[in-house]
Parts: C-alpha cells; structure tokens; sequence
DNA sequence: GTAGGGTTAG
C-alpha cells in the first residue's frame, strides 16, 4: 500500500497522520465493496481504475479516497466507508472520516450512531463516550451499546451512570437495556434502584414476554441473595429456556440451597429443556455438596449421552463432584482423562484432595501444576496451603509462601488467609500476623483466621484485641468469629472474660451452635465448675455425644468419678460402645487407682472390638516428614541414635530437676515399666530424632492426642537443656516451650 | 447495530 501512496507523488501531503498506522487490513478488497455497498463504490472504483489497481485491500482504496477527498460530499460518501472501518475495527480509518467530515461541514449527529458503535467496538471508550456526548440526539441503540460496553467490561458504575441519564433523559429502556443493566446493579448493590427497573420491566411487559429480561432478572436477584423473588420471576417468564433455567440452578447452587438446585435442573429436563456445559457444571456442585452420588452419576451419563462431558468446565464441575463425595480413585480417573486442565481443574483437584485428608498427594500434584507451566492463582495457592497447614509441613508451606511473593499474591486475602492459617498451624503467630498486616484488604475471613491463630497458640490478649478491632470496623461477626473468640478465652484460661463474651453472644445475631456451648463446656469444665458446664449442657436444645464427652473429660481432668459415672451411663444410653467415653473412664479409673475397674473396661472394648487409637507424632526435618509411634522402638531407620539422645536428655533433664509422672500411665504395672513406658511416648521419640538431626531454629512437633502431664513438663526442660524452642501442636492446641516454660502456663 | 447463565477458596 505504500507504494501506490508513493505512486500518488504529493498527494500523501493531503493524507492525515491517523493513516500511517501500519495495520494490516484483514479481509476485504475493492470488489467485496462494489458489491456490498453503494455510495463511496463509485469514488472508489473510479480511483480504482485510475490507478489501473486491480483489487488491493481496504486501506489502500481507502488512502486514495482520502488524497480525493474532495468527493467527500455526501452522507452517502463516507457511510459504507466508515461501516467498512468498523468491520476492519479500524480506529487511524475512523478517525479520518470524522475529521472529514468536519472539514466538509458536516454535523456530528449524522453518524454519531456509527462513530460511538465504531469506537467501542476498537476499544476506544474515550473516543466513543466523547462523541455520544456531543450528539444531542441517541438512537435507542446507541445507548444501549455504551451501557454494554461498560457492562462487559465490568465498570458497572459507569453502565448505571449512563442509564440514570437514560431515564433523566426521558428515554424509555428497552429490552436491550434492561437485559444487561441488571447486572450493574446487582453488581453495586443497588436494590432498591433495582427493584424500580424491576418495576419498569414489568410495565413495559418485559418481564414475562422477554427471556433475556427474565434471565437477567434471575440472575441479579440470585446474587442480591434472593433466591425465592428469583424463582418467582422465572415462573412468569413465559417461553422458558436453557439459560433462564440456568440461571436459577447456578443461584441456588452459589446461595447453598443444593437440594433446590437438583430440584430446578429436574424441572427443566420435566420442561424438555436441553441443559448444557454450564448447567451440568453448576447442578455437579450441588450433587457434591448433597454427598448425592448416585444423583451425580446420572448426571454424568446425561452428560455423555448429550456430549457435554468434553468442556473443560463440566469436566472440573465432574472432577469437583466425585472429590467432594469422596470418591478419590473416581476423580483421579477423570483427571487422568483431561487433555489440558486450566488452572480451576488443578485448583479443584488440590482441594478435593485436602478435603479428602490426602495432602501428600495433593502437594505432589500442586508440584506437578507448576512443572506443566500452570499458573497457580490465590485459590490454588490457598488450597495447597491449607494441605501444608493441616500436616504443619512449615518447610513445604514456605516454599509456597515464596510461590504467593513470586506472583505479587501476598497482599491477596485468599492467599493471605491461607499463609496465616499455615503460620497459625505450625505456631508461628508472629509470622501470621506480619502476613495479616500486609493484606491489602481486611474482612470477616482474614480476620477470623487471624484470630483463629493466636487462640489456638494461646496468645488470648492478641485475639481479643484484633476481636475488637473487628467490631471497632463495624464488621459482622459469623460463627468463626465467636468460635475463635471463646477459644481465645478458653486456650488463655480468661474464664471470666469468657463467660462474659458468651453472654453477649447468646443476646447477637450469631445463632449459637454445640461447637460453642462445647468451647464453653470445656472452658468451665477445665476451671473445675463441672456443674456449671453440666447446666449449661442443659440448656441446649440437642446435646450432642462431643458435649457430654467434654465434660466427661474434664470431670477426668479433676478426679470426679462419681459425675462421670453418671455421665457415662447417659453417653453410652445416646451412643452405646462410645470409643471415647470408655477409653475416658478407664483412664479416668487408672489415674484414681481404681485398676479393678479399669480391667473391666479394658474387657469391654476388647468385646466391643474397639482399640485405642495410637498416640502418633510427626516431625518435619528437611522438608521430610518423619512419623512415630508411642512404644515403637524400631520402625524408624535412626531408631539406634534416637533412642541414645533421648537417654541422654533424658538424664540432663532430671538434672534439672525432671521426674516421671506415673499418673499418666494407664496401665497397672510395675513402677519401672511405667517409667520406660513413659519414655517411650511418640513426642519424646520425635523430639529426640529432631535434635539427633540437630534441626536449625523451633523443632515443630504435631501429635494426634492431647500432650500428658508428664511429656509436658519433660519437654519444657528440655527446650532449658537444649536452649532451643519447642512447639508442640497437639489434637487441641500448641504448646511453645522455652527457656524451661510453656505457652500454655500449664494450663491445657 | 445492542442483551441473559458456569467450574476452583479461607
């Protein structure tokens, strides 16, 4: 195209400087627009066959049209120009006509319609905003394609601006404009404009004769949370189709009503109606949710059948289905069978995983997520961070913490949330809290998570405080919130103050469930006001097992065989052969000394087939991690050099002063058996491999049961002995020793 | 000429 300019000699000198753009004019040549169009067609092929070209694209005619433009003098001149610019999307074109345009004395207005329709669709929002602003009249269109443009590009409220004008304009809305301005509102929350559009839609008849009025209806109400105003106006919409259904299925499966969302695809399939990819992927979460299998698998042969079963989306809803009804072998069957999954697949795969308790393998595929060049977003990041945080893998978890820095995700809140968790689990709250002070944006959940964290690693100050910066921000509590809040108080032994949140919590909005009366049962049980808990049992609607089961606890903790009797009658009558309540009572028995009794128990789990689960803990060295067993001697490959520093601390500490505490052992025998028992408890053996391993900084111990007596006061002369601190997760809380004390100042 | 629905999370 350059040389036929050149060929024009000084013609270029009329050329504007818009025309320079190099872009190549993709389709199109002088013949499609003989054909196509009639006003500039003659200009055209006249200069056409001046210059003896045979076709040559759009922009070279076009550049010719301009050194003559001088026959720019009709509309009719530059209309089928300008179109052609558009369908070519380009702008340098555009910007030429216009200026034309003026220079011929044309008014704006003529094809103001084209040049805002011309300069949205080349992404030139300013240009297009510019001109629709000088016209004094809009077609209807026009102003439905700006709020369109805006919708699509999520700036809604310049979408909303754009229709307030609209109606201040008194410019009726049409069913264009109501079908995409919806979403803006639903978008800003603006419910009760909203509802006046709502209004509007129904006076004009939309509502019902319009589906994608109706759709969009749907879908705003659904995400304002109103799922039943929803289904009501999908039941007027006369001529129901795949995405209005849609639409409801989504909001009731998004809103957690999964049992509506079964019930609404059943009815489309009543209604004949053809679901497709995206109501599969959204029904598929629902059956998950439900724990609906069989449900599920019907869906999956309806979506073989109807070859929805191919787009990546119904594939991840699949994968997402079978992970959340447990199914791990099904999952990884259709994982296998996914050419190339996106980041939401590899995200829906690391989280079922962990929902599955099978972190290993999750983090074994997270790594393969990043060798296939996937980019990992906050939720995969938040989900491979919640499987480290459940097994305190803190090596692994700060690997993953260099991968959230490595994305510039460190000031997001789902990955946030997911590294505070994960310092939380593996009782580092003061790296938690750095993490929570770089959050870009504070809420319910980052916070919840945060407070979480130091409740359970004992810092009860720290919790309250943030607690009350949260009301401070006038952010609602949820049931996390009072749960972290009563553990704080709990884990910290702030009876008092405890017993005084709950009460203000009974009077809010949080509807108290057992898991808080339980907190609070425990809090009073521990303090020894074992009636008080009892009442408080009382007074809930439907006890379950978990609370009588943390009073028996306590009432083990304080000796109290005569409540406990009691209370074991009643557990065993709600749940007969309770596990946890016999292994209680026998435990109970053995540290009063009632040994008779403890045999009986022993009897009775044995006929009841129940075994005590065994007392585990887990020690991480090298991004290893290393398990050991209470009594096992001989399963680790180190066992030799275990057993030889665990002598030796153990001599050092009776050096300090240690003693064994019979009382932890359960099991009536001679008084050095008890004590070699004693020594041979999971954590000790995990402590011991640790330091033979002479780990650098806190040795990180995560154990499955609660730590004893004994181990407890063992392992704070140690962290003296090897002036090193020691942090203990046990199945209720941390423990940080050091210096020859411990977080929890013994009360656990 | 302009319009409606999804899959991963603490």
């Amino acid at each position: 195209m350059g040389l036929l300019l050149k060929k024009g000699g000084n013609a270029s000198s009329n050329t504007p400087a818009e025309l320079n753009d190099s872009g190549d004019g993709r389709r199109n040549n002088a013949t499609a627009m003989r054909r196509d169009y009639s006003g500039g067609l003659i200009v055209v092929s006249g200069i056409s066959s001046l210059f003896g070209s045979k076709g040559g694209n759009f922009r070279s005619q076009f550049r010719l049209l301009c050194i003559a433009s001088n026959s720019f003098t009709t509309t009719h001149t530059f209309s089928p120009l300008l179109r052609q610019c558009i369908d070519e999307r380009w702008f340098p074109g555009i910007k030429t006509i216009q200026a034309q345009m003026l220079k011929s004395g044309f008014p704006i207005q003529l094809s103001g319609s084209k040049l805002v329709d011309a300069g949205l669709k080349c992404g030139e929002i300013g240009y297009a905003r510019k001109v629709f602003d000088e016209m004094r009249e809009r077609h209807i269109v026009t102003w439905n394609s700006l709020i369109a443009y805006f919708i699509k590009h999520r700036r809604s409220k310049e979408a909303v601006e754009v229709y307030r004008l609209m109606i201040t304009s008194n410019v009726s809305p049409d069913e264009y404009t109501l079908s995409s301005v919806f979403k803006a509102f639903s978008d800003l929350g603006l419910e009760k404009e909203a509802q006046r559009s709502h209004g509007l839609a129904v006076v004009l008849g939309l509502e019902v004769s319009n589906v994608f009025v109706g759709s969009a209806l749907v879908d705003m109400y659904v995400k304002f949370g109103k799922t039943r105003e929803a289904k009501l106006v999908l039941d007027r919409v006369e001529e129901k189709d795949v995405v209005l259904i849609t639409a409801l299925v989504v909001g009731y499966s998004q809103k957690g009503e999964d049992a509506e969302a079964v019930k609404a695809f059943r009815s489309m399939l009543v209604e004949g109606v053809q679901p497709n990819e995206y109501t599969y992927a959204s029904v598929l979460i629902s059956c998950g949710n439900l724990k609906d299998i069989s449900y599920g698998k019907l869906i999956h042969g309806l979506m073989i059948k109807s070859g929805f079963d191919s787009a990546l989306g119904s594939q991840t809803s699949l994968l997402t289905m079978y992970l959340r009804c447990c199914l791990v072998d099904d999952s990884l069957c259709i994982f296998k069978c996914i050419e190339y999954p996106n980041e939401v697949t590899w995200t829906s795969l690391v989280s079922g995983l962990v929902l599955n308790g099978r972190e290993e393998m999750a983090l074994t595929e997270f790594r393969k997520m990043m060798c296939d060049s996937v980019k990992p977003n906050s939720f995969t990041l938040s989900s491979a961070l919640r499987g480290c945080s459940n097994l305190a893998m803190f090596e692994e978890g700060r690997q993953i913490h260099g991968i959230v820095l490595k994305y510039g995700l460190d000031r997001d809140k789902y990955a946030g949330s997911g590294l505070i968790d994960l310092y939380g689990k593996c009782g580092c709250s003061d790296m938690a809290r750095s993490v929570f002070d770089t959050l870009s944006e504070v809420d319910v959940i980052s916070l919840n998570t945060m407070i979480y964290s130091y409740a359970q690693n004992g810092f009860g100050h720290e919790a309250l405080e943030l607690f009350e910066r949260m009301m401070n921000l006038g952010l609602q509590a949820n049931d996390v919130t009072v749960l972290s809040v009563l553990l704080a108080c709990n884990n910290s032994g702030l009876v008092d103050e405890g017993c005084e949140f709950f009460e203000s919590f009974r009077k809010g909005k949080v509807v108290l469930t057992n898991d808080h009366y339980a907190c609070m049962v425990d809090m009073l049980g521990r303090a020894g006001r074992l009636d008080e808990a009892e009442m408080l049992i009382n007074e809930v609607v439907n006890p379950d097992l978990v609370l009588w089961r943390t009073l028996l606890s306590a009432c083990k903790i304080h000796r109290n065989v005569e409540m406990a009797e009691r209370l074991k009658r009643k557990i065993l009558e709600i749940a007969p052969g309770d596990e946890g309540t016999l292994i209680l009572m026998s435990n109970l028995y053995a540290s009063t000394g009632k040994w008779n009794r403890v045999i009986e128990m022993k009897s009775d789990m044995r006929g009841m087939k129940l075994k005590k689960s065994p007392a585990m803990s887990w020690v991480e060295v090298d991004r290893e991690t290393h398990t050991f067993m209470a009594g096992d001697l001989f399963s680790h490959p180190n066992s030799e050099q275990i057993l030889e520093t665990l002598e030796e601390l153990i001599k050092k500490a009776k050096d300090l002063g240690y003693a064994e505490d019979k009382s932890c052992v359960f099991q009536d025998m001679e008084e050095s058996a008890k004590e070699r028992s004693l020594h041979q408890h999971s954590e000790k053996l995990a402590i011991a491999f640790a330091v033979w391993r002479n780990v650098g900084g806190s040795i990180r111990i995560l154990k499955n049961l609660r730590v004893c007596v004994d181990c407890h006061s063992w392992i704070k002369i140690v962290s003296r002995v090897i002036k090193r601190e020691i942090i203990c997760r046990d199945s209720k809380r941390f423990h940080h020793f050091r210096d020859g004390s411990c977080s929890c100042r013994d009360y656990w």
